[in-house]
DNA sequence: ATCCAGGCTACAA
DNA sequence: TTGTAGCATGGA
């Protein structure tokens, strides 16, 4: 008997959504741009490459798995989404507007719970470059090998089970620093169930911060920042220092208040603006020096 | 060389 | 409660 595995699905998009802005604007850490502008990368235990052509994402499996290709990519990429009416939401002020301009084709992803828990612990106090090389150490050593039909090996994210019985010492060669206690202590209170992952996906953001924030080095910004790219609550606001600075200068009261149950995907499209523009954040008439 | 990066902990006042 | 030194690492 001769199992039919689909190689490849084809999804047409009814709206903007830009795979580079997507993937290089601080969600994810994992997808790799190729020559041809296409992208690798894993979802689940899938690797797969994909691609935007006259509106449609395609979707190739590179691994040798069997897993449904179209419900995956279907839910990974938000596809059941409408964005238009947070779009609208955000219209309602100037700099939101641009930031729309700029980044409208920026989608949430969703990613695993775990991976993007533990993606933002190592994420703190580091840049994104080297956030990228971390996680990748991190997934080549201790994730499972996906071998592909190319030749090419991708990596799972390593499970909550592995990494929960490693020393720091043993996460050495990941070389994250004083993060790595902090991703052990993580991996086993999720194990243990002292953090129930799976039970946050029903309870409201702010209870379910108070649950991550029991996990030593996960504090607001990490836990807003795993429960919007990993949990897709779209109203936690994460601050970093460069959203910090935006709101310090652009919105001294905080967005406008239509905007805050979809405050999360605002935040995307302006952290993904300011960083491309920094003198947005510029104080009229401010000196460095005072 | 000093500063900074998708911050947090531990401690001081 | 608010404020801040120290933290590991590496690129600018």
């Amino acid at each position: 008997m001769t199992t039919i595995v689909a190689g490849s699905v084809s999804l047409a998009l009814d709206q903007p959504f830009s795979l580079d802005d997507t993937l290089n604007c601080g969600q994810c850490f994992r997808w790799q741009r190729q020559s041809n502008g296409s992208y690798s990368g894993v979802i689940g235990s899938t690797a797969v490459n994909i691609f935007i052509t006259n509106k449609t994402l395609h979707c190739q499996r590179l691994s040798l798995d069997s897993i449904p290709l179209e419900p995956l990519c279907q839910e990974f990429f938000d596809l059941d989404t409408d964005y238009k009416p947070f779009q609208e939401l955000c219209r309602s002020h100037p700099v939101l507007s641009d930031a729309v301009d700029f980044a409208g084709g920026i989608r949430i992803l969703r990613q695993q719970p775990w991976e993007a828990l533990c993606s933002f612990i190592l994420s703190q106090n580091n840049n994104i470059k080297r956030i990228t090389g971390l996680i990748g150490r991190l997934c080549e050593y201790f994730g499972d090998p996906i071998l592909c039909e190319d030749g090419s090996v991708h990596y799972t994210f390593p499970p909550a089970q592995r990494l929960a019985v490693l020393t720091p010492e043993a996460l050495a060669p990941v070389r994250s620093g004083f993060r790595a206690k902090y991703v052990i202590d993580a991996a086993q209170k999720t194990v243990s169930g002292a953090v129930a992952l799976d039970a946050l996906r029903s309870v409201p953001a702010g209870e379910a911060m108070d649950s991550l924030m029991q996990i030593k080095g996960v504090g607001p910004k990490v836990a807003q920042c795993a429960l919007l790219f990993g949990w897709h609550k779209l109203d936690c606001l994460p601050r970093d220092v460069w959203i910090k600075r935006v709101m310090d200068s652009v919105f001294p009261d905080g967005f406008p208040e239509q905007v805050l149950p979809i405050a999360g995907v605002a935040q995307q499209y302006l952290f993904h603006y300011v960083r491309a523009h920094p003198e947005i954040c510029a104080k009229p008439g401010g000196s460095l020096s005072d």
